[in-house]
DNA sequence: CTGGATCCACTCTGATACTG
DNA sequence: CAGTATCAGAGTGGATCCAG
């Protein structure tokens, strides 16, 4: 028997509420984003910078989609040239302490992960 | 300042580790298939049943790539008709832990996301 | 500086039909 | 029973160009 009961969980009402967070969260970007602003406001281009890889476009989807969600703020300075500065919300933080936990488990057991692919691969060619 | 230093697990080596879990669990079905093996041995049709609106095609490829993965085992038995149990392995079984936390945080944010959704919609029409 | 608009390649998923 | 094969539709991400 299992130690996790709590399954039901992720199982529960068929999966939709799990469902409901991949789609938030298994994209490309947006942990990254989430992580990047972790405990700083910053503006557009910092953002990029930071986020290695990240175009232009997928930065400005993936903070619209957080931004409807209610993860973080976005707050624009009537200014020219224009200034916009993102922050995360008091919901958007407690995201963290779950998202680092699945990057702990990923940390602790990719080695064993990449070789179990490796062994695969060579049994089913 | 943040509470969460640790994001660097989330952002270390550019995000590859977090992203690695992602493509692994971050699909439509497989964390459903992990809950749903929490604790028990079971069969293909079986497991189809317990997961309600997954097809054969996505069942097969989603047991195929947790094999791969070292998360499940996959027995089959040499008998007419063929019967092949599916099971989580060790590995598998401990990253029930970090989805049950996502699953919490989820659950308990829900109510929160979708009103700020709603009053997102209203506000960018 | 911020980000909208467009185009394209690729992947993911589902439906259906067939098989040892 | 437990798959495989094939096809089509939707979605995702990247590159590029343009604009307030």
């Amino acid at each position: 028997m299992s130690k996790y009961r709590s399954t039901c969980l992720i199982r529960g009402d068929g999966g939709r509420a799990i469902r409901g967070i991949l789609d938030r969260i298994g994209d490309k970007w947006t942990l990254l984003v989430v992580a990047t602003l972790d405990g700083e406001r910053m503006r557009f281009t910092e953002l990029q910078q930071r986020i290695p890889g990240i175009s232009q476009r997928m930065l400005t989807r993936t903070v619209r989609h957080l931004e409807r969600d209610g993860l973080l703020t976005r707050t624009v300075h009537p200014e020219v040239p224009p200034r916009v500065e993102y922050e995360l919300t008091a919901t958007g933080r407690t995201l963290i302490e779950p998202a680092v936990k699945l990057a702990e488990w990923a940390v602790d057991h990719n080695p064993d992960i990449e070789r179990s692919q490796a062994s695969y691969d060579v049994k089913h060619p």
